[in-house]
DNA sequence: ACCTGAACACCGTTCAAGT
DNA sequence: ACCTGAACACCGTTCAAGT
């Protein structure tokens, strides 16, 4: 490992974006300082602009990180055991990522201000779409879902999807080579798109928030009221009190 | 109305929120200054300070103002035709606020940010509980549904519900009397905190925010799977090609 | 009583200069 | 090539001074 005169390892963008997590831990994203990011590492605030175009650009960057966290912890979660429902699997991938993120009280605020849509976005997504696949959802259902969940799980909340790589034309040729590098890298939710794009009478325009708030929403009223009806609470499965 | 000898009329902490709002519009929160408030004001900075203690004071005031104009829109709505489910009061009350909130493109992530727990939430709160109760709700289910759709609803994320009322001191007559007033400006939330109390053996602890997060997270998933199950999409009701 | 001027300790960011 | 010093245009906030 090269270091420099002064004996220090050299700046690079991963230790920046590191120095920046170890900060943010510290005051939170809030207080976060390009100066005390670069007095963790012993440098000064103006040496980050080498690796950083700006301080936006770092907070991006230390959201994808926290999202490169999510998969790695979806990595090493057992193969689910034959015949376990898709709920169940998908139950455990939204939860192991809300405890992921929770080991950093500042992540979820982060990540829900800034809807970037790098590969560890896409990443957690696809997996996650490959669940729903996997149970037997179609390509809308899939959709809808992780407006839904996605919301719930990680307070993701941009446009899902807006998944032109950055730097493709548009062009017809580079068009199609980056859609065919997509569907390697990300199947699950470049069949999504493609289903629905190819049947596109059931949908009304790509992403319609209103609509999709209301799928989440009257999912929640209906499992409400079908609780109400069995005269349960929620969770604790209690035996409480009928309502009055 | 009284006004300075340069004419202007004397800033309030009204005047003060409301431009605040204004800037808010015109810049977004992010980059809301108080000289940028103070000038709309046509003022020097520092004169803000004489009705708002900081710039914090002045945000969680902006996000009270908010809930107001959620509250306003909610009291025009006209009264539901007899009969109606309970189910689609609380849905269009939950859509007049995102409607009223979405006028603020700033509003929902600064409710989200300061989960101030001030009159104008709790009165929101209060009739949304209301309306459940009326439906038949149980105080525990009242009380999830509450976390459930007040994050989808509004965005909000804090403790609901901590709402020993600033200045209440903890010795018993204060604190029945503080009871008593509670009860009635919020009847419903006061049910509901009474009713969960007097039968603790259900409840886990005062909003645990991990079974609050899995009970909107197994509604989500079983309305999902009811949905592929029934070999539909969503919202759109549609016909579409069946799940593979 | 209410507002202002000047000042303080901080920001993010630039650019020429050092090594 | 990589980092630094000095500087710029901003912040939030204070406090004594004006009217």
């Amino acid at each position: 490992m090269p270091r420099t005169r002064a004996g220090r390892a050299p700046l690079t963008r991963d230790r920046v974006v590191a120095a920046a997590s170890d900060v943010a831990d510290a005051v939170g994203t809030q207080r976060l300082t390009m100066r005390l990011v670069a007095d963790r590492l012993d440098v000064e605030a103006m040496a980050l602009y080498r690796h950083v175009a700006d301080k936006d650009d770092l907070l991006d960057a230390l959201a994808e990180r926290v999202l490169d966290r999510l998969n790695d912890a979806a990595a090493q979660l057992p193969g689910p055991a034959p015949g376990t429902p898709w709920t169940a699997v998908a139950r455990e991938r939204v939860l192991v990522a809300r405890e992921v993120l929770l080991r950093h009280p500042w992540a979820p605020r982060l990540v829900h201000e800034r809807g970037t849509m790098g590969p560890a976005t896409l990443r957690w997504f696809d997996d996650l779409s490959a669940v729903l696949f996997t149970g037997g959802c179609s390509a809308d259902l899939v959709h809808h879902a992780m407006h839904a969940l996605g919301t719930r799980a990680i307070g993701y909340n941009a446009e899902l999807l807006d998944v032109t790589p950055t730097g493709a034309e548009q062009d017809g040729e580079e068009m199609l080579s980056a859609m065919s590098a997509m569907s390697e890298t990300y199947p699950a939710i470049t069949r999504m798109v493609a289903e629905i794009a190819h049947d596109a009478s059931t949908t009304l325009g790509w992403c319609d928030d209103q609509a999709e708030f209301e799928f989440g929403l009257d999912i929640l009223l209906e499992g409400i009221e079908r609780r109400r009806a069995a005269g349960g609470d929620g969770p604790p499965s209690g035996a409480t009190g009928l309502s009055p």
